[in-house]
DNA sequence: TTGTGTGCAAAATCTTTGCACTTCG
DNA sequence: CGAAGTGCAAAGATTTTGCACACAA
């Protein structure tokens, strides 16, 4: 997990303020290693910064998004939480029960990716990988 | 892709009737190559019963859904789009310009999930995985 | 001090629900 | 004929936008 300081700076250098409620948000996101929707962020958030607005949480998770600090979970019924997600080329393992999150790497689809660009005459630029299953305390 | 008439013979064998309106959504998207937003799917719908209203497109996109017939695409933006899917093991190749799908086969991820199970605690039981490009037309 | 960021209210989407009418089987 | 399906309008839910005020830097 980032720490909170990293995540600062790296607004910062963006050109961004830091704000209450922008960190409020971000502490919330970097607390919990549950997928969060913004509604459920809201909620949090209030906690460190009581006069926070879902707007707000909106705009800052775009933000957080747009720097690619934190990443949408794809679940069945939607792409509406957010974790938080480390650089680099990594893919998420989610719990289906509780929620929570662990990335991994090494997903190992250069192989694949080849073999489908050849056989379609497709063009294979990324891929979205998720893993689902129940983590060790819900299991 | 599936022959209309297999769709729909699923359908009855589900106990659901076979409707102008069904039929309709139904030729939309075994026609269409490219993955359709519940609304472009009203739209072309229309050419084939004029009548056709927005919920009910909702309505039989759920039945679809539920059914495996046809499943969501999770694109950057959302999860807001269908296309038609066959049965069994397979993933979708998605071109980001024009939105056209291909099926494939063999992702061969039982090494990676049985890895990430060793090292995680997790115990993996399903993943989402869909390749972006650009489809041989668009290259 | 100054312009970015904020909360509020309102608007814009998108999706679901209630209900009387229609239509498949 | 009867129950399942439909369209419409309205309600709900979610997300975005406009604007005056607040507050980081």
């Amino acid at each position: 997990m980032l720490p909170e300081e990293t995540v600062t700076q790296q607004l910062r250098q963006a050109g961004y303020r830091i704000t209450r409620p922008r960190r409020a948000v971000i502490r919330v996101l970097l607390a919990d290693e549950a997928h969060l929707s913004p509604a459920e962020v809201h909620e949090r958030a209030k906690r460190h910064c009581a006069t926070v607005g879902l707007v707000t949480v909106y705009r800052t998770l775009d933000i957080l998004a747009e720097m690619g600090l934190v990443q949408r979970i794809h679940a069945e019924d939607g792409c509406h939480s957010y974790v938080t997600t480390s650089k680099g080329h990594h893919h998420h393992l989610i719990c289906r029960q509780c929620g929570s999150t662990l990335e991994f790497e090494g997903c190992n689809l250069g192989e694949l990716c080849a073999r489908i660009s050849q056989d379609t005459g497709y063009v294979v630029e990324q891929h979205l990988l998720e893993l689902v299953g129940l983590c060790a305390t819900c299991r």
